[in-house]
DNA sequence: CTCCTGCCTGCCGTTACGTGAGAGTCAACT
DNA sequence: AGTTGACTCTCACGTAACGGCAGGCAGGAG
C-alpha cells in the first residue's frame, strides 16, 4: 500500500510539514515519488515513522533517533535504560516543583512571607558557593519584594471577607470539637478535615487527599505553619494533622 | 549597591549572554550604564531577576513573564494555580511514560512481543478517529518490526548465557520452595524475591522496591507475563507476586 | 607601556518544526 | 473541456532562548 503525505500525517498524528522536515534531514525519506514529484510512503516507511515517533516521544533528539534507527549495531536496550534514567530524573524534578508550588500557594493563602531562599528552593541546583551568606542577604526582603507578596492575594474584597468568615467559622468548630475532647479520628472531626480540603479546593486550588495529607505534614514540619495553627489553639496543628490523615485513609 | 553583568551572572547562576538577552527583549534592563556603556544592575534589578528566574523555572515563556511582572493588575495566585495544573499534567504524563518504558524493558527482557498498539501506548493522546481498526492493522507486525524487536536485546553471547543460567537457577529454587509448601511471605521466599530484584538491577535497570511491586502487579494483570511464569510452574505468578510484595513491605 | 581580564555590540547557529508564497497536480463536477 | 477546490511541491523566512564567536573598547596590575 502507498500513501500520500497527507494520509500519513493524518494516521500518524503529525503535520505534513513534519514529514517534509524528516525527509529533509534524512530521518524518514519516502520510498518513492510519483511522476509529479509527490512523496509516496509505503508500509515500511510507516513502520519507521512509528519507531521515530516512539523515540521522539521519549525525548530523544532527532539526530540521535537517526543514529539509533540506522545503526543496526546500536543497543536499543541501552537506550531504553538511559532514557529511563533521564525520565526518572525529570520526574523527580517535576515532583519537587509541584511540591514547591503547592508550598507557595499555601503560604500566600495564609499570608506567610516566604524567605528568598525558599523562593529559590524551586531551583534544585543551587550552587552553594554562589549562595554564601553575603549573597543571600542581597535577595532580602526589600519593599519591592514585600509589595509583590502583598499582591499575591488578589481576590475581590467581598471574596476575602467570605473566605475569612468561612475559615473562621471552620476554625471555631474544630477548636470546639478539640476542646470537647473528641478524638481526632472521630467522624465529626474528620468531617471538618474534609471541609478543610473542600475549602481549599473551592477558593484556592484543587486539593486531592494526597495533597492535603502533604499539607498536613507541612503544618507540623514547618514551624511557621505550626505557629499559624498553634496561634488559634494550642495543639491544633497536631490535631488537624491527625484528623486529615484519618480522613484521607477512611475515604480511600 | 551596583553590580556588573558578570557579577550578576555569577550570583544568579546564569550566563552573561542570558542577561544580554533579557536586556534585548526588555525583560530585564539594568537600571543604568556607566560612562563607558557598561551595564549597571542594582538591588531592584536583582529582585526582578529573581522573579524572572522563578517564573522561568516554572516553565513560563519569557514573554509571558514580562507580562506577569509588568502588569500590576495581574494575579500571581492565578498564575500559580494555572502553572500548578500544567505541572500536574506534565507530571502525570511523565509517570505514564516511565511506566511504559519499564513495561517495554521488562518485555524485551522476557522476549515478549509488544503489539504495535502498546508501542504507541506511550502517546497519551491517540485520537480514536485516527486509530480505527483499519489504520491499526497498518501498523501490524511486519518483518521489519519483528527484526527491530529481535535486536532489542543486545548483550554479548556470554552475557546472555550467564543471564539465562542465573535466571534458570533462580527459577528452579523458587519452584522448589513453592513445591515444598513454603508460604510466599516466608524468609527464604522473600530472599528469592530480593534476588529477583537484584537480578534485574544488575542486568537490566536499577529496580527499586516500588518498581518491583509494580512489575509484580503486572505479572498478574497482563496475561502474557502471567503466562510466562505459569509456564514455569502453575501458580508461580501469584506466588511470586505475593513474595515480592511481602519482601518490599518488610524492607521498607 | 604592556598584559590580562572583562565588557561592549553585532551577528550567525541551534532545534523542530510553523507559516506562508507561488506554482503545479489531481479528482470531481458542470 | 473547463473549472473548481483540495492537495502537493519547493523555497525560504520566523520562532524561543539563548550559545558562541569576532572585533574592538575599558580598567586595573605589574
Amino acid at each position: 500500500m502507498a500513501y500520500t503525505v497527507g494520509q500519513v500525517a493524518k494516521v500518524a498524528g503529525v503535520t505534513v510539514r513534519t514529514l517534509h522536515h524528516y525527509d529533509e534531514i534524512g530521518l524518514l525519506s519516502p520510498s518513492g515519488r510519483t511522476s509529479a514529484g509527490y512523496r509516496r510512503y509505503d508500509d515500511a516507511d510507516l513502520q519507521r515513522l512509528q519507531l521515530v515517533l516512539y523515540y521522539r516521544e521519549l525525548g530523544f533528539p532527532l539526530e540521535e533517533i537517526t543514529a539509533i534507527i540506522d545503526d543496526p549495531a546500536a543497543d536499543p536496550a541501552a537506550h531504553l535504560r538511559r532514557q529511563h534514567e533521564l525520565l526518572t530524573v525529570r520526574l523527580k524534578r517535576l515532583q519537587e516543583m509541584v511540591t514547591a508550588i503547592e508550598f507557595a500557594m499555601e503560604a500566600s493563602k495564609m499570608n506567610i512571607q516566604l524567605t528568598p531562599e525558599e523562593r529559590f528552593e524551586v531551583f534544585g541546583d543551587v550552587d552553594p558557593e554562589q549562595h554564601e551568606a553575603e549573597a543571600e542577604r542581597r535577595w532580602g526582603d526589600t519593599d519591592a519584594y514585600r509589595e509583590s507578596n502583598r499582591r499575591a492575594s488578589r481576590y475581590g474584597k467581598d471574596d476575602w471577607l467570605r473566605i475569612k468568615a468561612e475559615n473562621e467559622d471552620w476554625g471555631r468548630r474544630i477548636v470546639a470539637l478539640m476542646a470537647s475532647g473528641a478524638p481526632a479520628d472521630s467522624p465529626e472531626v474528620m468531617d471538618l478535615a474534609e471541609e478543610h480540603r473542600q475549602l481549599i479546593s473551592r477558593w484556592f486550588y484543587e486539593c486531592s487527599y494526597e495533597m492535603q495529607t502533604g499539607l498536613a505534614d507541612m503544618y507540623l514540619a514547618d514551624e511557621r505553619f505550626t505557629a499559624y495553627y498553634e496561634n488559634i489553639a494550642a495543639g491544633l496543628a497536631a490535631y488537624l494533622h491527625e484528623a486529615i490523615h484519618a480522613n484521607a485513609i477512611s475515604r480511600a
